[in-house]
DNA sequence: TATGAATGAGTTTTCATTCAT
DNA sequence: CATGAATGAAAACTCATTCAT
């Protein structure tokens, strides 16, 4: 019965979605709780066990959205649908989103714990990268670089329609899309249309 | 005479840079700057205005980074120095680049004079795109659209570059660089070697 | 059936021995003890009763420790055997005698009920000093001050021991036992060495 | 100007006296002392420094009371005055006596700083022993241990006054100091008469 | 009777801000 | 203008005590 540490865990994303991590008091989360401040320590040690156990929690939680049916069909059926799922999980502005934007870039990321947590938890973009080098198809380059220059696109795109700095285009963004995915292909493959189109994906 | 204010603006980025904003006091910042604490008060109303003021000034200094030589030669000249100052600006430890990064996801970023400033500070950006997109050269899309897929990813490689998480590869870099020109691109322009090759930049 | 009291009692004096009075909490207690946190409050009302009932069960194990055969033989063996007993005692490093040590200088200690139940549990002793001056040998002092000269002695020769400010020395400490003797003796009645000597008491 | 950092001393001294260690918080520190709870720690970095510094600046009033005189005259009547000075200084109700007794049997108290201030402090009671051995009048003993047997009753019957388990009683105390100087002494050296009585000593 | 989760008042400590010098 | 001592509100955290189970 997880209840009361769920309840501290929801009401501790919900105010860094909304306030960003520096307004974040024990209080305030309590109170969003609906629990006594005290309680929190009967469920974390302190401040930096909460922050820290909900960066892992969110971590989680992105990577299922992301990850979504990455694992079904082909090569370039598994990219579209990972290429979507981030940016219609970025588009999103759901706490686990937003407050993930504010521990991305904190200092301290690139320790070794968390580098071991974070690649452990996107494991599988690692494997789709590797069919794809393994297979040919893909250039023969650092599985980072290829994240960045065919993903990283699809987080910045889901950022910018979230922030109402691009609108939300659904032909622009599958241009975008095919445009990634042609960007990692060393022949010159064409996204097929069948695969654009045929998702069940929800667009806005 | 803004000999204090300057002293005030550097202390300050650099314990941002090194310890992020949750461990910043304005104690800390006279110490570091060698003023009293409350000389502080004299140039910034409060802690808000002095923070808000050097997001400004670091974004010009990222800004006149990036922009750098962005507006001499043909479109893949400039493409190619912009993309490459990205990576090389993003890969430094500078407190510029790493104060920057405690920034952009701060809440409170997409409103609208934040925004504002922000398109104003990064025009020449807008006038690369307009004028590639005029020329039938790029695709017909909105210019942060083409910027998430084109630069974006030179953005995620230098600070992946920064953090360790990829290393440094210049020929690697190269072929990510033109991968993004020709993502942008109608149609298929390879990217001339001479290009890659001729610049003036400063490889590891 | 007061197993849980007598639990909570032995837990309460072993923490208030090792980490002193200002470190105490009832969870801390309950953990040694191995009961419930709740479950101390079936047996004490408070916190201050539970210190109150175990000053006063502290002050009885001390007592039983000095007085120990304090009853049989001379006048002169009687002294000897508690003037030991204190110095035996203090120099022991159990939790009765630690915990003792906590609570005499305590705010409060001169209140009524207190030296009532004090003067009590030591009332032996009183029955000691009066006899001594019934019988023409002791000194006609309060027996508050044939304590402070005769066995005050004792208790701070046995704290430094214990403390490892005084080497243990078995010839010093008889010396120092025979001149307590004399100074609370009218005459000068030298201690009969057989009296020290063929105790049983177990020296270091 | 050490103006506020003697306030706070003072109120802090004077809460320890009265409600002892226990009930001591840094709210009521600085409300004693008229001034904001944030001001005690320019001063003090944190409680445990206050708390340390104090039982220094205690143990050199102790000291100061306590070794007053203490170099001038005979043996004997630097003795006496020692003696006289340690009930003397007992039997005051002032902040410095009672917040001093708290102090000296807390645990920690046998840690090496804190014995090396002690015994520095204290350094002329050594002297004092010392001369009277290598004059071959005072028992060849630990100074400890001279010090148990001869001053530690004055200790106790300056406190045993003091909390009204005594009664005041001047020839009483006189001969328990006398008594005490034959103690320690080799010979049988009667105190002389004219140095107990020509005292400057304030009687109750 | 026993439990231990929950409480919330109270504790220590920090820190943005003010203001007399 | 500049200082830095002083402030006091607010933060993180503790803990004696209660009460539903």
């Amino acid at each position: 019965m997880d209840n009361k540490r769920e309840l501290i865990f929801k009401a501790t994303e919900k105010i860094i979605a909304s306030k960003g991590l520096q307004g974040l008091s024990m209080q305030q989360i309590a109170n969003e709780a609906g629990v006594a401040a005290g309680t929190i320590y009967r469920y974390f040690k302190d401040k930096d066990e909460l922050i820290g156990e909900l960066r892992k929690n969110v971590l989680r939680v992105v990577a299922s959205h992301i990850l979504k049916d990455s694992g079904e069909g082909t090569l370039e059926q598994r990219f579209i649908r990972v290429w979507f799922n981030i940016v219609d999980f970025g588009r999103q502005r759901t706490p686990a989103n937003l407050s993930y934007e504010q521990y991305i870039h904190l200092p301290g990321i690139d320790s070794d714990p968390h580098q071991t947590f974070e690649n452990a938890t996107f494991s599988e973009l690692h494997v789709l990268f590797e069919e794809g080098k393994d297979a040919g198809v893909f250039h023969s380059l650092q599985n980072k670089t290829l994240f960045a220059i065919s993903l990283e696109p699809a987080v910045a795109l889901g950022r910018n329609i979230r922030r109402g700095q691009l609108k939300y285009d659904k032909a622009e963004l599958e241009l975008a899309c095919s445009l990634c995915w042609q960007t990692i292909n060393k022949q010159d493959n064409q996204i097929k249309l069948s695969n654009l189109t045929n998702k069940e994906r929800s667009g806005q």
